[in-house]
Formats: structure tokens, C-alpha cells, sequence
DNA sequence: AAATCGCTTTAGAATCATTCTAATATCATT
DNA sequence: AATGATATTAGAATGATTCTAAAGCGATTT
């Protein structure tokens, strides 16, 4: 009954938190995706790129490759662990809440931040062309640094 | 009074207006620019991805880099001629309705629809953190091709 | 119309995020 | 412990976009 065992840090519930939560998700327990799990949802919502997490990880003593971190967060994402954010042309952001809500996105900073689904009030939707079904509705506010108008 | 002339297509009621239009967007009159700008403006509104504009300029004649192609593009952009819009992680888009409104979004098949800001109702909105302005109020609705429920 | 100066265009190289490859390692099961 | 399937890896490959440095063109001045 071996296990991957390399996540030295996280303590039985925490683990077994995370255990559960991938096993879940129909994906084996492996020591880089708990670990990587562990950084994600350790802590509330979070943003993050792949290469953020990257950096992350390896600072935190992780031993893993930039390949390991992609493949883990498209995986996360399939299985609807996470979700994908697109904002930037260059970047992809993964956001660790899956409810439905929406973003503020600061363009100068490259920093997202949710708001509530219940913060928005969608009113009033088009009809989807004939054929199509709506998957999701997504308001991006994108914000500017305000000048003190003087 | 020569001017670049390489557009044997354009009438001179069509260049006349692409060319105030370059003007009042403070860019220079080139061949590539007023070519690149018919294609774009000529027919209603549009969305295309700098690829597929450089295939279209070089298939109607215009001798053009692709590294022109995102230049103008980007300058275009820049000028408020035209929108970029960030619904997919590999591609951009650019959309020549610079009105506010929104999109529907085809991830299937790659493919962008207009929707008149009128016909979606954003009732009320969050308020933006302080020191931030708004600069835009995205609506992105994904479409999935429906499954009849049989 | 020639000379000039600054902006444009170009081909090709460079960059950056992301994905692929195929070799090795690890997981769960026998 | 042995097996077979799935994960991980380093490094190469890809694809969109940007950069570079050189050559071209457009407007302005002579």
C-alpha cells in the first residue's frame, strides 16, 4: 500500500483532502499532482499561469518540469478542477474557483480578480443561433489605473 | 501630388474614404495600409485573425508581409479603427465593430458572432476597486453545438 | 524634379508560451 | 517482486507574434 510519499509537508488530512479530490476526478495520486494540488488549493481562489505555478512549485522544493505543470493544469481543467481564464493574448490564466462568476481584469498589471456571479446582473440574454447551445456567459470588466482628474 | 497606387481595384470614392480614414486615425497613406483597409472595411463588419488577412491580401494580389500584416493590424488597433478581441488561448481576433457589444463564440469551430449591445442587459455591475476605472465591459457567451436530446 | 529625412515594409531570425516525443520512472495490480 | 498501464522528463518542435537591420517609399524642402 505504497504511496507517493515526496510531500513531505502536508500533514494526513490535508493529503487525504487532496487524495480524495483527484481520485475524484478519475486521476491517479501522483506526487507531483499532489503537490501541485496542494499549492493550488491550498489557500482560497487563486489565478494562476502555468509558469507562475512553475516557479512555484520549484521554489517550494518540488522537483518538476515546466511539461508536468502544463499537462497537470489542462488535466486539472478536464476534469473540472479548474478553470481556464483568456484575458491575455499572451498568457493563460487557471482559476482554482469553478462556481460561476466572472472577472475583473487589470491589463497594466496582468492581475485578474473574481467577482461574484451574484455581483452581475445579466438581465437579459440574445438567443443562440439555431444549432447551438450556451456553455457559459462570461463578463470580463477590464479596468484601467484611474488619473485623479486634475 | 503621386500617392501610392497600387490599388488598381479601388475607385476613387472607396479610396477616397479609406484614406480619411487612415488620416483621421493619424496614420500615413501607403499602398499596403489603404489595401489592407479595404479588405477589412469593405463589407460590413468582420472578424479575422492576422493569418487569415494575410492569406486574403495575397490571394487578392497585394504583395504584403506577414510582419505588415500585424503591424497594420496592431497600428489599426491602436488608431480605434479596430477591436481586438481575446476569446481563444492560441489566436487573436480582430473585430471591425468598434462599438461596444458582444460576442458569441463558437469554440468548435473558431468562430465569432456579433451581438448588438442592446440585446444583452447587464443590469447592474460591481464596483470596481479603488484607483480603477472601467474601461470595458466584456460579454463572451460560449457556444456548444446542441446535441438533440434523443 | 532632386535631395533629404522620417516612417514603412521586408525577409528572416528571435522569442515566448505551449505541446510533442520517445525514453525513463512510477503507480496499482497480479 | 513482476507486470502493464499511466506519468514524468528533458529537450526538441510548433505556432503565433515580435524583433532586427536593411532597403523602400512618402512628404517636404530646395
Amino acid at each position: 500500500m505504497t504511496s507517493p510519499d515526496s510531500c513531505a509537508q502536508l500533514n494526513k488530512q490535508t493529503r487525504q483532502r487532496l487524495v480524495a479530490k483527484l481520485a475524484a476526478a478519475g486521476l491517479r495520486i501522483t506526487a507531483p499532482r499532489l503537490h501541485l494540488a496542494h499549492l493550488l488549493f491550498r489557500h482560497g481562489n487563486r489565478h494562476v499561469t502555468a509558469e507562475a505555478l512553475c516557479d512555484e512549485a520549484q521554489a517550494s522544493g518540488l522537483k518538476v518540469s515546466q511539461a508536468t505543470v502544463y499537462n497537470t493544469l489542462n488535466q486539472f481543467q478536464a476534469a473540472g478542477l479548474l478553470r481556464q481564464v483568456q484575458v491575455d493574448q499572451a498568457r493563460s490564466y487557471f482559476d482554482t474557483n469553478i462556481d460561476a462568476h466572472h472577472h475583473f481584469y487589470v491589463e497594466d498589471e496582468a492581475r485578474l480578480i473574481d467577482i461574484a456571479a451574484d455581483a452581475v446582473d445579466v438581465a437579459r440574454l440574445p438567443e443562440s443561433p439555431a444549432g447551438y447551445d450556451v456553455d457559459r456567459v462570461e463578463v470580463i470588466i477590464r479596468l484601467d489605473k484611474s488619473e485623479p482628474s486634475k
